[in-house]
DNA sequence: GTTCACATGTAATGAGTTACATGATTCA
DNA sequence: TGAATCATGTAACTCATTACATGTGAAC
């Protein structure tokens, strides 16, 4: 994550710019920005409650939003807006030159590098995991409704990556037998 | 990562076994395992030193593989080999039933996701970086010659999903001028 | 003589997870 | 009444990065 150290900048990690557009859209709740992300970019990028509140609470503090607590029919639930600060910020990152970083960790296609090849069955079962995994988060993506023309393009990205892991999956499999 | 606590289980790190698996496969330094990773996993699993190097040491005071000092036309390296009690936990690992986490951060598609769409300029700016990305690692893999078959098809899915993220951008960037 | 590949390592730091804890509302 | 969904939050922990430090040999 080759951010340089420049005392210009605010330097937030790529999860609080990811917080701060969010907010910008309307997901102004920790809770509601957990659920579209993980419909949404689950191809490519995760995120969990333990890290969105206390980020949450840093941008806060850091005056980049600011939160008010609201209650309608008896659930609490602590709503956000952009400060001009963090419009301003995020306007920045956004334009920002920085090369962008990619990191990822498939165990399941780790695990199907590292076994003997020889045992089918085992290969089987590592292979039908992977496809369960990524079928489903195909579907998960392809229920998305995505709200503008962007959010059109990614999802067919992620369903066209999807796709192409489960049809692997299967070929892979079909080669199994004839051996 | 749901690794749930065993006792009767050794429960290493997915990095710690992939090391194991690499020594198994002859790749016994930290320098060669790393190389190996870059170039044959690079499209689903990321390492650095600063991981190897202490998870090496690690492992051998965990009595999983043996290291040995060797200097050959002057330059000195550590070579390991696995330990019965290697071999043993690698292979339980393998064979186990716990479900493989996935773990992914794609900076470039995330900011994609957030940047406005109406600024051709920008929208093209951040397709060609992740399109240079893939095409790049998409050459990585392809240079690779996989050491086996299940190398081979692992391959062969890398490749696919670069190609059809580089063919994605391509898409996308034509469609921005059709407007 | 300088750059690239080979080769190993540590310290400081940060990011992000999991497990836990809590509680209301809605729906079957 | 029980499950699912909505909703927020903390503590302990692990993992892994980046920056730094060091040195050799080979090739140009």
């Amino acid at each position: 994550m080759s951010r340089e150290h420049d005392p210009a900048q605010a330097d937030l990690s790529p999860s609080a710019y990811m917080v701060l557009a969010m907010i910008r859209d309307g997901f102004d709740t920790g809770y509601r920005i957990k659920q579209f992300i993980e419909r949404a970019a689950s191809f490519f990028w995760s995120v969990s409650y333990g890290q969105i509140y206390p980020e949450l609470r840093r941008l806060e503090a850091a005056g980049m939003i600011s939160g008010r607590d609201v209650t309608s029919s008896g659930r609490r639930r602590r709503e956000y807006s952009l400060t001009a600060a963090g419009k301003r910020e995020l306007r920045r990152w956004l334009a920002d030159p920085a090369e962008p970083s990619i990191w990822l960790r498939n165990e399941g296609l780790l695990r199907l590098m590292l076994i003997d090849w020889d045992d089918t069955e085992l290969v089987r079962k590592n292979l039908g995991e992977l496809r369960q995994m990524s079928s489903d988060r195909l579907q998960t993506v392809q229920a998305m409704v995505p709200p503008r023309e962007r959010g059109r393009r990614i999802k067919e990205l992620g369903e066209r990556l999807l796709a192409e892991t489960v049809a692997w999956c299967d070929e892979t499999e079909a080669g199994l037998d004839r051996r």
